[in-house]
RNA sequence: GGCGCCAUCGUCAAGCGGUUAAGACACCGCCCUUUCACGGCGGGUUCGCGGGUUCGAGUCCCGCUGGCGUCACCA
């Protein structure tokens, strides 16, 4: 049996849709899944669309999702070139190939509307000159450069493929326009420099997109030309993002985020989206949602593959990039949030693993970070509404007492550590009579000017400092004293 | 519109003729609790519709409906 070849071909947009890398995750995992190659090839056929750098790009990105090639623009290999541009040459000789063996013809017109009288003698577009005279008419059409080579299509019958997602699909070969497969400028089409590299480059998988049913007959078509093999297809449905109305469509930036790279931006771990992005539209038929690479590759099976499309839900995405944080030692996600931190005093820069500590169990994506510690360094304005607490029976009024004699336990702390701070603090509780919770809501206000905070009060005292603390503290003091009292 | 593909909870999905139709996310409720988070427990009319086939259909067949794709010198 051959050894399994999958390939990824994107175009260089310079953008790594997320559909685009589950399909690149499916074909290297499946490849190595069967311990094949998984080749890199640049579809840069299309001038208009060329980006600079968008190969590097592409390649930064696959690194980063950890998906290697075997072979690529720059990871060496038997059948390179592994850009399109590259093999015009390959190309032209096999288009000219294909018009001596009668499958291809020369052509130079769009469409009859582009033909002007004199054009028309020698044929048009489509079905026009493909059956002309050929020696007489390629004379005059060689003449008239620059034209165009289309492929021949059969004016009836059909074309069956198998797939292994769909089983077999025929399309009725009536359906097939005489497409161009060698354009004006030299370069092929998708469609042509598609079948060519495949089969040049072995490779025995094709796993794409579902847009490319209806064009696979015609390269069916070409395939038989050459009397080549044909490869086994896998046609993978699309990944859907849900708008604000309901309405399911294709991903795209209406629904947020829809690049590898934003998402990395938005501080999703790598191995998030990947871990994610393969359960898209794949199912290990187990209970496992997380998965390392390697166990993707040894999990990964063309039978969980499913036929209808997945809708991207950031939800799960979250959930998941939360559990990937979880696991993480305080100290990793110290290193993966860094940047996220932002500017920081040296109080808190000195924190940040401690801080970490206290941040990975409540977000979601690293972006979360700026707004969950803003309030360490920037006290936010007092609000006396958010004294009121009716559970835990706090008022403004009785939140007088609590801080000042809370300032007073706290200034007496020499030895501001978390555990000191505990102990004082419980003793304080102890004394006061009053109810944990009570204490504690009106110092998180008083500390936070808000109900919600990463940590408690404890961890909050700590991370602010001693002076911090007790200014604030202070400050909130006076902020209710200066409260006209309630009739 | 022609052609093609698809159709199980809101979402990802298991299921491959006989199941109380898994599990996860989200949601809701309760518990725990130093707020939130974390954690624990629990909850929900889910097989698009209509015909067949069969003792028996989410599973097979046909039709319908709906969604998506495709009809480029883009990929």
């Amino acid at each position: 049996m051959n050894k399994v070849r999958t390939r990824f071909a994107p175009s260089p947009t310079g953008y790594m849709h997320i559909g685009n890398l589950r399909t690149a995750l499916y074909a290297y995992l499946f490849a190595k899944s069967q311990h094949g190659d998984f080749i890199l090839r640049i579809e840069d056929t299309d001038r208009a669309r060329y980006v600079a750098d968008a190969v590097e790009f592409i390649e930064k990105t696959l690194a980063s999702a950890k998906i290697i090639p075997d072979e690529g623009p720059h990871n060496g290999g038997d059948f390179g070139p592994y850009v399109q541009s590259e093999r015009m040459k390959i190309y032209k000789s096999y288009a000219e190939k294909l018009i001596e063996l009668g499958y291809a013809y020369r052509c130079f017109c769009n469409n009859d509307d582009d033909c002007n009288d004199d054009d028309k003698k020698f044929g048009g577009y489509n079905r026009t000159c493909r059956d002309l005279d050929r020696e007489e008419l390629e004379a005059n059409i060689v003449a008239r450069k620059p034209y165009v080579i289309r492929q021949k299509m059969p004016l009836t019958g059909e074309t069956t493929f198998f797939d292994v997602l769909h089983g077999n699909i025929t399309i009725a070969n009536s359906e097939l326009e005489d497409q161009v497969l060698l354009k004006r400028d030299g370069m092929p089409t998708y469609n042509f420099a598609n079948v060519i590299d495949d089969h040049l480059m072995k490779v025995t998988h094709i796993i794409r997109g579902t847009e490319f049913i209806t064009s696979t007959p015609k390269h069916v078509l070409l395939y038989e030309a050459f009397g080549w093999e044909i490869p086994t297809f896998i046609h993978l449905a699309p990944v859907m993002g849900k708008s604000a109305d309901g309405t399911v469509s294709k991903l795209s930036k209406r629904h947020g985020a829809t690049s590898f790279n934003d998402l990395v931006e938005m501080g999703y771990l790598p191995e998030v989206i990947t871990n994610y992005v393969a359960l898209l539209g794949w199912s290990p038929k187990s209970n496992q949602e997380i998965f390392s690479m390697d166990e993707l590759i040894e999990k990964f099976s063309l039978e969980g593959l499913s036929k209808s499309p997945a809708v991207f839900d950031y939800n799960k995405l979250d959930w998941m990039s939360g559990e990937y944080f979880k696991a993480m030692s305080d100290e990793d996600f110290a290193k993966v949030a860094d940047k996220f931190f932002g500017e920081l005093d040296e109080n808190l820069a000195s924190k940040k693993v401690y801080l970490g500590s206290l941040l990975k169990t409540r977000i979601s994506k690293l972006s979360d970070i700026p707004a969950q510690i803003k309030f360490l360094q920037v006290m936010p304005p007092l609000d006396v509404e958010l004294f009121t607490n009716k559970r835990n029976k706090v008022t403004a009024e009785n939140s007088v007492g609590i801080l000042t004699d809370a300032i007073k336990v706290l200034e007496n702390i020499s030895d501001w550590t978390v555990d000191e701070l505990h102990e004082k603090i419980n003793a304080f509780v102890t004394e006061s009579g009053l109810k944990m919770g009570t204490i504690m809501w009106a110092l998180r206000i008083a500390l936070s000017g808000q109900k919600v905070t990463p940590g408690g009060v404890i961890e909050i005292l700590y991370l602010l400092g001693k002076n911090i603390s007790i200014e604030r503290l202070n400050s909130a003091l006076i902020f209710l004293s200066n409260i006209p009292k309630k009739i």
